[in-house]
DNA sequence: TTATATATATCGGATATCCTATATACATAA
DNA sequence: TTATGTATATAGGATATCCGATATATATAA
């Protein structure tokens, strides 16, 4: 039963498709900008299989469109449903995580 | 390829490790009372499969103990190093999340 | 005693996340 | 043209989370 290590209480999956959302609603990025952004948050960087994967979930389920591509880069953003979504996600995470920073 | 909802972005699961520790770290609390709690925040409250086996793991790796049993009803409280394991789960969680509640 | 409610426990499996390895396409430098 | 670097893509699989179903133990009410 080796479900966690030795100082890591949990591995935080299930939020990519979140975190991703959210940088989108920022601003328009291809998949290495998030990645790297990614890089930046979590520590370390989610691998190219781990990325375009969950893009291609989020562009299927119609939370976002290419907006661009110029060679390979292929630049993504917010479709108003994806908007919504990442809200209605940002309600639930509030609540969930209510008093954890502070 | 049905990886997400109607107006659902992901699932956020990995996450309940962590918000036991947070919610331990304020109080002891028994199974049932962390559950009523993960139900107000989360909106649907996780299974008695979900809670026991979550708790029985943390309590694996030495970061929480049994403080009190009285009938069927133990009351676990966070172990130095189950303090520890929060802390840094929470500021990778924070540096993570960073502009997401705004 | 019998019945009911509550809290804990575990098994089996469905599902999702994520990575490794590999492949492809485009742009640019040599 | 050839080589190199960058961005995207996918198959296959390891692993973890989580739940449904079921079982057990304790306390209390009838």
């Amino acid at each position: 039963m080796p479900r966690y290590g030795d100082e890591e209480c949990c591995d935080m999956r299930g939020l990519l498709g979140f975190l991703i959302l959210f940088l989108l609603s920022k601003k328009p990025m291809h998949g290495q900008e998030i990645a790297d952004e990614l890089a930046k948050r979590r520590g370390d960087k989610p691998s190219p299989g781990t990325i375009y994967p969950a893009l291609k979930s989020l562009k299927y389920a119609g939370f976002l469109r290419e907006e661009e591509k110029v060679g390979k880069t292929i630049t993504y953003s917010l479709t108003p449903r994806g908007m919504k979504a990442f809200h209605i996600a940002k309600r639930r995470f509030t609540r969930t995580f209510l008093g954890v920073l502070s």
